[in-house]
DNA sequence: TATGACCTTGGAGTGCACTCCAGGCAAGCC
DNA sequence: GGCTTGCCTGGAGTGCACTCCAAGGTCATA
């Protein structure tokens, strides 16, 4: 099924030059299909299969659909669901928080309440982070026009 | 400078819901002083004693002054630097990067080019990340409404 | 049909950033 | 003097989030 040009696992240790410039490159999926391989869900996703498989083991996947042969077949669901919580993981949450959200996604309807507050108070987080970076930015731009100064 | 109201340590575990509501509170530091002990320290910036001995230990503070029985006495150029480095740590640049700049610091001034070209690569770091969480954002918010609208 | 790329598992290993421990010194107070 | 509190050290331990391994089954293609 072809692994073509992402960069599969060539995120490994970036320093700090490289990471500004492109963030790990995913790619599209293809349309009209709902079964697809570990290999392919890296290729879209970024993650590596091992982490998909952690994700699983672990309860933060929905149970995955598996071929006749017992290979994982993930499905477009499965792929929206790792996208968000590829979203949820840049925010900082905990794998653990993330575990609990997903354990009340699988208990129904009744939980939305708690889903609720729980991305809520998420929310707010992601607001505090995003006012901490101005501020070291902020930062960052003054010890930057001091050595600009200098030089 | 300022680094007005945190306490100390109480930001152990916080849960999904906690998190959000306060940052941890910090101690302003006392005027006409230059000679903090460690808990002093401790007690301005949220780090712990055990962090500050090994933020040294790993070359990350410049070298701190110590009383004639071998107590450290922090000053308030290694409060600044500590400030500092907390503010980077923020961003999620790893340790061993902070340490090759202080390394550039210890240098001198022939490395301003080199520290200007660290701090504006983070820079861009700092605003791929806001930009990130915005988009995280735009998800959260989305997710919410329709919790919103079903409960 | 055989080669090689791909997939499976449980469990062990890794790297980072702390975090703690044991054993000991020094100062203040009753 | 005895007690408490605070500080010191090197080295070991912890928790998180992966990351890898060994041993074996599966699949496409030459």
């Amino acid at each position: 099924m072809t692994v073509m040009q992402t960069t599969p696992a060539a995120t490994e240790r970036a320093t700090p030059a490289d990471i500004c410039s492109a963030p790990p490159r995913r790619h599209p999926r293809p349309d009209g299909q709902d079964r697809y391989t570990i290999s392919e869900v890296v290729a879209f996703t970024g993650l590596t299969a091992h982490t998909l498989r952690w994700y699983e083991r672990i309860g933060l996947m929905p149970h995955v659909d598996r071929s006749h042969t017992g290979q994982r077949r993930y499905s477009n669901r499965d792929l929206d669901w790792l996208d968000f919580v590829t979203k949820l993981r840049l925010t900082g949450m905990p794998v653990a928080d993330m575990v609990r959200y997903a354990e009340l996604v699988r208990q129904g309807d009744q939980t939305f309440a708690e889903r609720r507050h729980l991305l809520e108070s998420t929310r707010r987080d992601v607001l505090n982070r995003i006012a901490e970076l101005h501020d070291t930015l902020g930062v960052l731009d003054r010890k930057i026009s001091f050595y600009a100064a200098e030089a």
